[in-house]
DNA sequence: GGATAATCGTTGTGTATGCCACGATAAAAG
DNA sequence: CTTTTATCGTGGCATACACAACGATTATCC
């Protein structure tokens, strides 16, 4: 089993998917768990965000423009430390992320659909166990 | 278990890692699934490729372009249909082969190193019952 | 308390990748 | 055999993402 072809495979079939489901919603592939993020940790900071999802800050500083341009987000300068930024979700964002866990659940389904429930459960578990970072 | 953001973060990481990894030798995160898969099925074409790997025309086009230009390929048009290309390993592909098996060999350490055998067994035996493609 | 180091976020750059329109060739239909 | 349709590959465009250099602020250290 080549787990990096297949990881690679399906991460890129899941964008592809991601997109064409979200389009209507006028959400991209690259912002939607940006989204489901905020709208779960109302008033995180860009950096916590960041770490959360695993992105670069770069990256995160990028999508978060994106979605404050597209008016799913606001954000205030964090009172704790001035550097930072607090990212709140607008009724836009809670608008759309029941749409957006839908998506989530039918690739999902997608993915498990020849499995039983009970090897989902084991997968779930041993997937679980996967170290992201490599020592 | 979210499967679209653990596979992200798995993809995402691995591309670093095969990045950082492959840089002495010149290769790319983006160039080494196809240098593997050409070493292993020469004279392919990169309709063929595209499907091994599934990764779109226009993505075989612009990757193969650079694995010409950088000497780890050649191609000849196909004798059987004159709108295909061959394509085939270097000698220069072939010296890196055993190294980019080595990373990837290092890479699949690292995601399966918290896992007993017979975990990752189950786990292998799991995964293969994925389909990549939505219905 | 001021100097130094660490951290939050931005911007620019480069790579990876999908999609679409196109040209060339091949296959199918008549 | 033409005409039509399908297929192989290219080039242009758009998006996703990492990295590195930078400014602003905060934390550390003496």
């Amino acid at each position: 089993m080549n787990y990096t072809r297949l990881f690679s495979m399906i991460y890129r079939k899941s964008q592809v998917f991601y997109a064409r489901e979200l389009k209507a919603h006028g959400i991209s592939s690259g912002q939607f768990m940006y989204i489901l993020c905020i709208c779960e940790n109302p008033g995180l900071t860009q950096e916590a965000l960041g770490r959360e999802l695993q992105f670069d800050k770069g990256s995160v500083a990028n999508t978060v423009a994106q979605l404050l341009r597209e008016g799913f987000i606001t954000r205030r300068v964090s009172p704790e430390d001035r550097r930072a930024y607090n990212l709140f979700p607008t009724d836009k964002a809670a608008a759309v992320y029941p749409a957006i866990l839908a998506v989530q659940e039918k690739w999902h389904r997608s993915l498990t659909r020849e499995l039983t429930d009970v090897e989902q459960d084991i997968l779930d578990r041993l997937l679980e166990k996967i170290p992201i970072d490599p020592v």
